[in-house]
RNA sequence: GGCGGCGUAGCCAAGUGGUAAGGCAGAGGUCUGCAAAACCUCUAUUCAUCGGUUCGAUUCCGAUCGCCGCCUCCA
């Protein structure tokens, strides 16, 4: 039984979609006015992971993720700029899709962006002026959250407090509100700002609208599951809620799933530290998007997690380790007699995997699983125990962990170049005449271009290493 | 001030009312011409501290200390 932790009920849940065998998802997605930073992403490759999880367990995901292509950062830099929203956004746009792929991070049927869909939040927002749920100020539409009984239950925050709060962020002067907690539906454009016209004024649409209406659009005004980080409950999925369920009647997502932060060497990301990272920054330091994904992947998606050089390291040193694995395994035959007991010890741990993921996405413990089945597999492997089913069980394992991690093992499609193959070459012939002085040498200059040699009782075997 | 989370070996980290998965690093071993790589083995009488409940708590309850997040820019 699948069961995720629902930050609606605080509590974990059994999975049961609305209609069998499907999923509807809206992740929410980046907005496009710089370059997504490694933080973004360990969201979107737990939102991918989610994806693909649900796929192995055989449903249908209808996976949405809006672009956010209008805000007042945006505005700002088209004004500045005297440049188009498009100009500003459009290359940001393209640099994201092009880290999703690196990243492994499947698409997902549709990205809208949200001056595409204006028209949609101009009617919803008339849905809610119609209940009764808006006033105007100034040419700008204000949400009148007293009228919304259910507000700040996401987030578990009293209403009350939101103003009482000590924060002293709440800022009461920008626009002209009856009370500081009600948000902007719709933000009266300023001179010279690009905007749209609409009944109540000609201006833009505010940040939670966007989401309200696309996700109705393409996943209806009810559907199964919504993401994003922890600093989404509050206000934007809050206000998500007050404004699709004002407007429908109907819950707008049953499942509320978020993902803690991550942090940069113990501390909160920032660029006055310093320690600021896109994955750009972090590929041109010599990581590999694939070591990253794994990285971020390793800790429980509920769990702050520290980016720092030893957990990469450490990431590395796990996949090389499952890539040597996947590359035993596929050249090994099994035994003609296996031993039950190795046999056993590979199917339980192949079920523990299964079943940490089934309870709320349990990564760190479905790959503690897998290392154990590495181990008793390669012990087997050693001890020539490992009869035809335990390594088909072995098989099986290592393409689910590659088909829900969304990471690939071993070293297909490596080979190596002429003077490689020709420093290969001269080493053999050396070892055979005992030329051990001129064999060292021909190993140390395939060392320095990356080739590591493995002398096994079956010949010699090379693999190919990150250099550095 | 309000709400919430976390504190498990040098580091990362799972987990359970019955006495601690896994990984990295480290040590030893197998293999090897020697290495390296690979593989195997070992490494927490103990789960922040102090109380309570219980036959029994790391796991439940309370308090304390420490760290972190959110409180209308934010994945």
């Amino acid at each position: 039984m699948i069961r995720f932790h629902n930050t609606l009920t605080r509590s974990s849940e059994p999975f049961e979609p609305r209609v069998a065998g499907k999923v509807g998802l809206y992740t929410c997605g980046p907005t496009v006015y710089s370059h997504a930073h490694i933080g973004n992403f360990r969201t979107f490759v737990w939102e991918d992971l989610l994806r693909r999880f649900l796929e192995a367990r055989g449903f249908a995901v209808d996976h949405v993720m809006n672009i956010t292509d209008v805000d007042d950062k945006i505005i700002a830099a088209a004004v500045e700029r005297k440049a188009s929203l498009e100009e500003v956004t459009s290359p940001f746009t393209e640099a994201f899709f092009e880290d999703l792929d690196r990243l492994g991070i499947k698409r997902a049927r549709v990205f809208p962006r949200a001056t595409e869909h204006v028209p949609d939040m101009v009617s919803l927002i008339q849905r809610l002026e119609a209940a009764g749920l808006t006033y105007g100020s100034e040419g700008s539409v204000y949400y009148r959250i007293a009228r919304f009984p259910g507000y700040g239950r996401l987030s578990g925050k009293d209403p009350a407090d939101l103003v009482a709060g000590a924060s002293g962020r709440v800022d009461a002067d920008e626009y002209s509100k009856d009370d500081v907690r009600d948000f902007a539906l719709w933000k009266a454009a300023r001179p010279g700002e690009p905007a749209w016209d609409a009944p109540f004024g000609r201006g833009r649409p505010g940040w939670h609208i966007e989401c309200s209406a696309m996700s109705m659009r393409y996943l209806g005004e009810s559907f199964d599951i919504h993401t994003g980080g922890v600093d989404n409950i509050f206000p934007h999925h809050e206000n998500e809620i007050a404004q699709s369920e004002a407007a429908t009647g109907q819950p707008l997502a049953r499942y509320w799933l978020h993902a803690a932060h991550l942090i940069v060497g113990g501390e909160k990301m920032s660029k006055s530290r310093g320690n600021f990272f896109t994955l750009r920054d972090l590929l041109d330091r010599g990581e590999e998007a694939r070591s990253l994904r794994y990285l971020l992947l390793s800790v429980h998606y509920r769990r702050v997690l520290d980016l720092t050089d030893e957990s990469m390291a450490a990431a590395r040193q796990n996949l090389a380790r499952l890539d040597d694995f996947a590359h035993r395994l596929a050249e090994a035959a099994p035994a003609a007699a296996g031993d039950p007991r190795a046999q056993a010890a590979v199917t339980a741990a192949a079920r523990r995997f299964h079943a940490s993921l089934d309870d709320d996405l349990n990564t760190s413990g479905a790959l503690g699983a897998l290392f154990e089945l590495v181990r008793e597999t390669n012990a087997a492997l050693d001890g020539e125990q490992a009869g035809a089913e335990a390594m088909a069980a072995a098989l099986a394992l290592l393409s689910d962990f590659e088909a829900i991690f969304g990471i690939r093992l071993g070293r297909a499609g490596e080979s190596l170049s002429g003077e490689e193959e020709a420093l290969l070459r001269t080493r053999e012939d050396a070892r055979s005449r005992k030329d051990y002085g001129a064999a060292d040498a021909a190993r140390a200059r395939l060392l320095e271009l990356g080739i590591v040699l493995e002398d096994t009782p079956g010949g010699t075997r090379w693999k190919r290493v990150r250099r550095g």
